[in-house]
DNA sequence: CAGATATAGTACGACTGACGTAGTACGATT
DNA sequence: AATCGTACTACGTCAGTCGTACTATATCTG
């Protein structure tokens, strides 16, 4: 059974991310159970992963956080939930023409 | 104009190089220009990129090196050829199924 | 009602591959 | 004679991922 390495994965967790975000503000347990049915089983971002990719994306100003205390929406615990911001949509955009690009370019030392 | 980020290529450079080893052995700068020339000049692998991964995938058994002197086969430096292993040809084979999962992972993420 | 499981994280350090910078040395070209 | 191309090597830095561990509340199950 293959499974997707780190270093190959590298660099396309921010896009899954956003991907997400982009759809609709979200929090980390809930976008990581969305990664996995996205993905139907086949890739599962650890928590550490995840967690540090969500502080460097708001550093650089790609997300937004604010923290929803518990029972105000339904919910039992607090969460921190994030929003994509225009800039973030921005990277979102020039990252999904990066994978176009790689897909051409390492597809063509690609053995079948 | 979009380039192939270091995050993102992160795990293909092994997979380029071994693809241009399946064809016969070579050596450091020939292979590099044989990454600019396959990937019609959207990707060129940094020297140290290339080296270090030589190192590595000798380490991992994946390739074997022997020095060609000058002039034995009509050029005129010093050269270390590499060849694949049959161990680097499995690696190179699962390498190319973990491409087809990532691509398939991926793709779910991205909006053109 | 107690214990297990799910939820929702934080902290810290290690590892690895990529890369910047620099330097060596020889051959070919202009 | 000087520059450019060839063919590397050495060394240190950086960023993103991951292993391990820990906290704490909520919900489900026997």
């Amino acid at each position: 059974m293959v499974e997707i390495s780190s270093d190959v994965i590298r660099g396309y967790n921010d896009t899954m991310i956003l991907y997400i975000l982009m759809r609709a503000p979200s929090y980390g347990y809930e976008i990581s159970k969305q990664i996995k049915n996205i993905s139907e089983g086949k890739y599962v971002i650890k928590e550490t992963t995840l967690y540090s990719a969500f502080t460097r994306m708001e550093k650089n100003g790609y997300i937004e956080s604010y923290v929803a205390e518990p029972g105000a929406d339904g919910n039992g615990k607090k969460r921190t939930y994030y929003s994509i911001t225009d800039a973030g949509k921005e990277y979102f955009k020039m990252k999904c023409e990066e994978w176009e690009l790689t897909k051409e370019v390492v597809q063509k030392f690609i053995e079948k």
